[in-house]
DNA sequence: TTTTCGTCAACTGCCTACAGCATACAGTCT
DNA sequence: AGACTGTATGCTGTAGGCAGTTGACGAAAA
């Protein structure tokens, strides 16, 4: 009897992970991509990135498979994997969309706001002030995505969030060091959002976060103006697959 | 010399597909789960799975993390794939994050339009409504994506348009029969929507999309009450990657 | 010189095979 | 009887290898 025949069974496998390799290949690529060792448009050979690495093909095209899931790399059918090339545009549309995203989440956040979540918020943006003040730029990083990751997880769509999740990793490619550059004044209105979550005033939450978002992202466009070459295709309009069949 | 050190050629490669076998599977896979011959929470067996395809392992596990991309299947390292167990809550959520995508293109959509653009929409319109008439009830779905999907486009925002895309397909889990219910009260909609992009009006063109689709979600969700025994977990948090133990 | 065709190297897609775990079962001990 | 442990089976993750195809280079023809 295989196992497969127990549908519905499915008890949870523990989350004891042996971290298979694949993963391990996805963060080195991924790493190679974001430091600009693999530069974009270039064309990824499976057996290159193998023998660099030390391990098999396979594991290499699975890596692959899940960057190009995340918008890191194209996959062209029976041409193999290419670094893909950002561009402004993209980057543009890129944090709009995020943007929106997160100002939804505001909004939900601060109608299903709970006890425990506004503390939560409290306590991280207490600990993003202080690591402002003491110059920890790299915590206050990491500090800000918590608490951001944390609205999301407070708006109860776990969708949502999961969307937002996907479009912030792919915001990295322009890893431009604007946190530096808002400084306090991006945790002040944290301060304010998680006032507006608090009270439970939608509206006042979602022009918060609309207004934060907005500004990280024109501070990111003037960011991409200096040092951004501008790409060197146009744009390509990419093909499209099937659109779903539904109903509205 | 290896062709990986021609970086930025990335001459754009024909698009001449010899269909790789791994799409043939995602679809045929696709197909056995929508149809529910898989069913959710099932363990999906890789040699299982080939053996029945007539093809190797290899293909099979390259259309399993496509599948797993588009929120299928759930991939648990070590474990193995099983089939995605949809609850009601998700695809609430779901549709939640669709007409949010939706309406804020339309809104675009509003902002950019052009001659062609609307033209495009009032002649899919059109063919919608005749289709309606005419009672071709898979006419008129296939329509209404294509209408929708132009709306997208014409957002000017490709991010946004392939993530909505992305979520649409999503939907398909509850391919239940919405369409055949909203009829002509659809197209009519979709007729007023087209007439305010036409105009220019960001805002009417905005609270359009979000009745239309805030209806279809009605709709869905209470369809969804009836023939959906309804998931056995009374909405359980989804935990990190936890699969949704199904049928207990 | 420009164009066309043939040859060739390299790469992708796929298959087969093996090692390491995870789960299930049976036998043993308390 | 119930809990535990050893064993066996099946599956995943990975390696290695082969065939078909693509794209590039160079030679021959216009």
């Amino acid at each position: 009897m295989s196992r497969s025949d127990l549908a519905g069974k499915a008890a949870a496998p523990k989350i004891a992970r042996p971290v298979p390799l694949r993963e391990s290949v996805f963060e080195a690529l991924l790493e190679l991509i974001i430091s600009s060792h693999l530069r974009p448009g270039q064309h990824l050979a499976e057996s290159e990135l193998a023998e660099m690495l030390g391990v098999s093909r396979q594991p290499i095209r699975e890596a692959l498979q899940l960057l190009s899931g995340e918008g890191w790399v194209d996959l062209h059918p029976g041409h193999g994997a290419f670094v893909h090339a950002p561009t402004a545009e993209e980057a543009d549309q890129l944090l709009a969309v995020r943007a929106l995203l997160e100002t939804e989440a505001a909004r939900l956040a601060a109608r299903h706001h709970t006890e425990e979540g506004v503390a939560l918020l409290r306590a991280l943006c207490s600990r993003g002030l202080a690591a402002v003040e003491a110059d920890d730029v790299e915590g206050a990083v990491a500090i800000n995505s918590e608490l951001h990751a944390t609205v999301m997880e407070l708006s109860g769509n776990m969708v949502l969030s999961d969307l937002a999740a996907q479009v912030s990793r792919r915001v990295r490619w322009y890893h431009t060091p604007v946190a530096r550059q808002r400084g306090r004044a991006s945790w002040e209105e944290h301060a304010a959002l998680i006032a507006a979550i608090a009270d439970g005033d939608e509206d006042q939450a979602g022009e918060i976060m609309k207004n934060h978002t907005e500004q990280t992202r024109h501070l990111y466009l003037s960011q991409l103006g200096e040092d951004e070459p501008a790409e060197p295709l146009p744009s390509k309009r990419r093909k499209r697959r099937a659109p779903a069949a539904l109903g509205n």
